[in-house]
DNA sequence: AGCAAAATTAAGTTATCACTCAATGGTAAG
DNA sequence: CTTACCATTGAGTGATAACTTAATTTTGCT
């Protein structure tokens, strides 16, 4: 229960009116979701894993979906930053700041985020693209202080002439694009996390967004 | 059955030995697996639509898996061209190309090729990332045939001093994370394919490789 | 037309699924 | 100790899943 992979459920409360068990059958689908997928995984093998009666599942969750979706509501969440947090902030109000400090603080910050919740971001994954309801969900969650947030940002960096001319939408798709990349290499293909990569994947950002 | 997305079909001979009804089988399987997933579609209701008895899709494919096999297995084998077509080489092959003309023949031809297949693509990437075999399948295809010859080409562009010192792995890693990139916005989330667009990614990629 | 083979049907069969519910067990306050 | 409450159990339920099979229809050949 002191899995690193379960810190995004303490800071959004979710573990909060939970018995022991119920944990463990959260914890015992995330397993399972994040190997077989949520349509291939019976409610059978869930409480067998947790150590717990079928029964108990839905004396918590109101059904099957519902452990899903108390599954990835975090994630939905915390995938775009609704701010900045600390690091980023002191970096970038730096008077020398430039469009590397930029992507290198976004990238590295995401890169962490999403390695350090990894079952969860597959089953979300897999869930998004089956799942229209879900889909809207994200695009919401963009649409929020995440999108004002970073418009604001790439404004300043364009009256700075600092990066190029684009709409900030085509850039903030060029920037996941490459964050995506990097993610699912890791997570689906087993390339390893190396600063090394990292590092080359947001020089060529920067090129590509310098102006 | 004149539907462009079953060009690949017929390309692929899926089709001969297929009797109409069979055919029938198979579309509508392609158009219910790409709208809720191939775990939550039923043999029964990919009959009904079909307009044939549920017991016929077992005389021709072995199980459900077995269609679902005969739909994703031509992607696989076509997702990383073979070899360059025409229209590429010739462009690649004059005197003044450039690393703009290279980039551009390619994506162009894969986003036509993904975009002209967005049904099975859909069933190909949620079964990707379900199923480890189905990625070694991919990764085998890349290591083959288009590998060889992208490497090769690639070379060249270093040995004129046109791309960046980086590996190919990684140069291709961020030419298909701009790829998918256009090819997720368009298919999950509804963004056109409009050519300014492509343009403006092909172009940002181009300034992130150049030498 | 007549016949053999192939295609197709429709009614099973068996297994498993998500989910219910009445009974049980533990715990903490009175 | 008693009582009330909530967590937990596990047997049970109806629905539905993939797949089988024997009967029937269609097809292709002479």
């Amino acid at each position: 229960m002191e899995d690193v992979e379960l810190q995004i459920f303490k800071e959004t409360h979710v573990f909060e009116n939970m018995t022991t068990k119920q944990m463990h059958i959260l914890v015992a689908a995330i397993d399972i979701f994040a190997d077989k997928g949520y349509a291939n995984t019976s409610t059978k093998e869930i409480a067998t894993q947790a150590g717990v009666a079928e029964g108990n599942i839905f004396s918590k969750f109101k059904n099957k979906r519902g452990l899903l979706n108390a599954i990835i509501a975090p994630i939905i969440d915390s995938i775009f930053p609704a701010s900045m947090n600390d690091f980023i902030k002191t970096r970038l109000t730096k008077e020398y700041s430039t469009l590397h400090d930029f992507f290198d603080s976004i990238i590295k910050d995401r890169v962490a985020f999403l390695a350090s919740n990894s079952k969860i971001i597959k089953i979300f994954v897999s869930e998004m693209l089956y799942d229209q309801t879900v889909r809207q969900q994200i695009i919401e969650k963009f649409s929020g202080a995440y999108w004002s947030n970073i418009n604001q940002e790439l404004n300043q960096l364009k009256a700075k002439h600092l990066i190029v001319e684009l709409d900030n939408i085509e850039i903030l798709k060029i920037m996941w694009s490459i964050t995506g990349g990097i993610i699912i290499g890791h997570l689906y293909f087993g390339q390893s996390l190396s600063t090394d990569k990292i590092d080359h994947a947001i020089a060529a950002l920067v090129k590509a967004l310098s102006r």
